[in-house]
DNA sequence: ATGGCGCTTCTACACTTGTAGAAAGAGGCG
DNA sequence: CGCCTCTTTCTACAAGTGTAGAAGCGCCAT
């Protein structure tokens, strides 16, 4: 299965990627990220632009990959979303972000890093349907709890989610936050996670 | 005066940067967009290091200068905030959130990219003591709003507020948002930071 | 074996970039 | 005027980077 080389190859870019910024992420450091033989990404993505348009998939892959595995408490198409559940709802979510914080945390800065590069790389947008799959589900659970626009309040509620994980991710916001993979990290995150819900759900 | 020489220097690098990336960013290309001699750059920064430390800078700098001129509705301090004031509050956000996407979406991006670009060097982060001015004054309302633990709100509401403007100004959520710059999408900002807003003042 | 064919590894090379220092001006002052 | 200092401009060069192609190698069918 030379899909394994991929995979192994674009991982590696990830880490790279999240450890040195769109700077570092050259072709040689990709190898020694990967410790294989210099050249040998060279070999497989034999431009940069192959390089990245490859991480960026990748990324998009997991996503969705775990996006699936995830299971979050509030599935497309399942209407058993009410105001009740708002705190199971927000507790499942803040666990995902959690993860995203302490494990996936290379991942989160990747992710930002190509976000911030498809600005100058349209091409890059398109594979990038990036948090699509979290805005859809964002919506439908929305319009399950009647909200008037649910693909507009959708979109604003996972941008604030997000929000939320780049300040803590990139750093900003060290002042004073537990520590990621903590119960106390997930419990912040479960009632900030909660105010939003509400919010979201409650305007008309 | 040859502070001149470094603002023009460093406003060029915030446009390289913006339309570059991080990646792009390098004397000769600031020299070229500041239309100065090659060279310039190079000698005004010695290393690459302390032209990215003077780019950020100038956009705390700019950031402060305009935080300040901005006079948003609720001012530290100011004790007239109330709930009856979040709609006004929300519409003041909203027109800064809307020049950030216009006018100022080179800076945005710029920020963005130095935020997390300071993920790897930390030296960064103590000039960045970005949004740290905005968190102060979301804490200061939020605590005039007697909201408990003011400080954490605060930074969790502007973490969400800059959440918005990423999606927009990263172009992620491209799809089917009203251009900015135009009163539809203040409109549709005020409604999206008042929810916020009370979302973050009401709990308890 | 033997030759062909994939994948893998290595090497070469032009070009960019960071950085330092030399050259060239541009005043001020004796 | 000639000299000195500071700013600006230019040049040099080592190191890194993107990219292409050559060389090596395992493997299957003939």
């Amino acid at each position: 299965m030379p899909n394994d080389r991929f995979a192994v190859l674009t991982d590696a870019a990830i880490e790279v990627l999240a450890d040195f910024g769109m700077r570092g992420l050259t072709h040689r450091a990709v190898d020694a990220r990967a410790e294989l033989p210099l050249g040998t990404t060279s070999a497989y993505f034999r431009t940069r632009k192959a390089l990245i348009e490859a991480v960026v998939r990748r990324l998009a892959d997991l996503d969705r990959a775990d996006l699936a595995a995830d299971q979050l408490p509030v599935e497309p198409g399942d209407p058993a979303v009410d105001l009740d559940d708002v705190d199971a709802a927000a507790a499942g979510i803040a666990l995902v972000l959690d993860r995203w914080m302490s494990a996936g945390r290379s991942r989160a800065l990747a992710r930002y890093a190509c976000l911030l590069e498809a600005t100058h790389h349209p091409e890059l947008r398109s594979i990038l349907a990036y948090g699509d799959a979290s805005r859809r589900q964002a919506a439908t659970m929305l319009a399950a709890a009647g909200v008037a626009d649910p693909e507009r309040a959708g979109g604003q509620l996972v941008a604030c989610i997000d929000g939320l994980l780049f300040d803590r991710v990139a750093g900003a916001g060290s002042r004073s936050a537990p520590p990621p993979g903590t119960a106390a990290n997930r419990d912040e995150l479960t009632t900030a996670v909660a105010t939003l819900l509400r919010a979201f759900t409650n305007q008309t």
